[in-house]
DNA sequence: GATGAATGAGCATTCATTCAT
DNA sequence: GATGAATGAATGCTCATTCAT
């Protein structure tokens, strides 16, 4: 948790003074306890008396952090999203591989992975996009969507002047139909989630989906 | 609006036999106005007295048509997904196309076009997936899905057959890449209303969609 | 408690059809219930919960009679300013006096009577005018200040059509600085209630303001 | 604002010696900032995070210099109290004119003046004696009504020896009259700051109550 | 069967005061 | 002595649901 993203967020009036002096590990503490409450139910289920609770702190407390419960949602929120970006940015950085159908299946496959290993990200994530009303999301997705299409224009980008990518459509909108596709496999995962018995190769459906992606389904 | 499906949803609980019992034009008046409502806003903030007033009846006879607010998402989503149902049913029925390529293009084209002449089915429909809590939209939201990938999934077995369609992937992933592809579309149109000077050539994104399904972004 | 009032205050958006609808009993109880707490504390000390306690509802009944707090203090002052101007209209219609000095004199004392007669209507009518925001009793303030100076601008206009009353001033300032020995009257009465041994004799009170104001102070 | 008074609310338990030995400059300015507060809204409204931050202290000095609010307002009207008898003791130290009904005039005309060259102060003298609960201003009205009316008692009793005054009244209930037309015309003027297009000429309002007073409305 | 009055649980937010640093 | 972080009590208001008429 990056202390300049507290700053910024308090320059949006999101937390407080008083919040971004906290010890950095009660604010990490905080920021778990939210970011749990808001994967686990929808923002007017949650409530601050249940999350003060959780995080030991008082309700007092927790509004003298945040002013009013909708910023607990963009806090969490906007850490979140600097987390991801910062992983995928540095992902980015270190990537190795030149092709681009390499690169858009890795990206895929470590994407599956990475919300292996962040469960209750990715309920955040999901819950976000897909059971929050928008009024109260519109800016957090706006990011990610930003952000994601981003990651891809940038390997189309690359691929079209390689020729391994066709030109005769717009990246952005190649990007969104990549992007579709990743949020299919995300679904199918959340779905995998909900039974457990299911056994999914998530690194198969991911190849498969960018076999598809590249050379099509035309038989 | 059938009758069976009242019946249905009657033996399910979630409408009374008095309602059931209701002059068809009063039903339909309150599925009118309950899909409107749900179109709005999300669960939470529709609230009963405002319902039963753009209903005109009373908040006393909705709760007794009803049982519980629940159920009103319920009645509505079950009574749409059969018109949905009954539409698409249809259309495949007197479908002329033969080519998979251009019988999922003309699906796409022509859902998009359905859309564009149901507002309030497709924010209802758009709420149901996107900005309503998984508790109360899971038994609808499967319904669709299973029903739009089962068309899908009739295309592509039938593409397979004449060989339009690669072989070597399960029907059933295909389809739901192929449904992801249209959730694609839905959201870019969705993105369209919101901003009503943005001019979106809907027709001209679901070819490229299928170009790119069929052939690839291969270069 | 007249009807035509409650209809009025429902007009108004004070009280709610429901309220309206009530029992005259359970009505006249609420707002002797509702004047003895604002007559007994100041709008912010007075909670929705102890007036529904006092008055043997919930209060989910309360704020469906009054939709907010404010009304209920627009509902008891509505009320009380009706019956306050009845009970002065109808003592103006049967008054015997001639003189202006005597009609002036009786009122002054009867006025006094009233109050003596009526304890929690008095503590509300003081506390209306000396305790509490003006942002929330303007409107009621200025009922009463324009009843009250016009039953002495009659009293007065009458006088000086007989050359009782001096005719070089204006009639609404001589109201006014009446009005005001009124009100003089009413804090030495609100004193002499606070400290209860002391006697004060109010008629005679009243008899020597009225020989002051025709005849002067002057020796 | 006099030391003294500094020491005797100390005394009182008013303010804290901690205050007490507050650079001068730092005490006047939080009290122009608490009389403002006051003076601005009625007790329950003034936080003391915002007089705080206007005062420029933090708030935890301000509880540690008045212990808790109601000292706040217990303060304001101390120092305002004793400013407003410095004022009018000088006043009638240096005052020339010599009979009774001239005194009384000009008092009243001065005062308006006095008032019209503190608007603070008269607002917050109007917030304590008619929209502010008893339990907080009983002290500081009581303390007005005994100076005030001290200085009408005596301008009388000197006015009875000499003649120009009637002597078959008590002089304290001739003063309470006397002063109840002064609070009268301080009504007046209150209204008028509301409506500050009204022009109202105050020095004739002052001359024509005193008219009154010495000759009677008589005819 | 229709109505709408009555209910009360639930929740965000305000703010004086305490107290550790 | 100054600060401001922590607290928690208090309260108005919303609204689904119950139920008597």
């Amino acid at each position: 948790m990056d202390e300049n993203v507290i700053v910024a967020l308090e320059k949006r009036g999101v937390v407080s003074a008083t919040f971004r002096k906290l010890e950095p590990v009660k604010k990490k503490t905080i920021y778990k306890v939210v970011l749990a409450a808001f994967a686990e139910d929808i923002f007017e289920s949650v409530s601050l008396e249940k999350v003060a609770l959780a995080a030991g702190i008082s309700k007092g407390s927790l509004i003298q952090y945040f002013m009013h419960k909708g910023n607990l949602l963009e806090f969490a929120g906007g850490i979140f999203l600097d987390d991801y970006r910062r992983h995928w940015d540095n992902y980015f950085m270190t990537e190795y591989a030149v092709r681009a159908k390499d690169r858009i299946a890795n990206f895929m496959a470590a994407h599956l992975d990475y919300w292996d290993n962040a469960k209750t990200e990715f309920k955040f994530f999901m819950k976000i996009h897909y059971e929050n009303s928008a009024d109260l999301t519109k800016g957090i997705r706006n990011e990610f969507l930003k952000l994601r299409s981003g990651y891809f224009s940038q390997i189309i980008g690359r691929g079209m002047e390689t020729g391994e990518i066709r030109r005769d459509m717009e990246t952005e909108f190649i990007s969104l139909l990549i992007l579709a596709s990743l949020k299919n496999l995300e679904q199918i995962y959340a779905a995998a989630l909900q039974t457990p018995k299911t056994k999914v190769d998530l690194k198969d459906l991911a190849a498969k989906t960018v076999m598809i992606l590249f050379d099509g389904i035309g038989g």
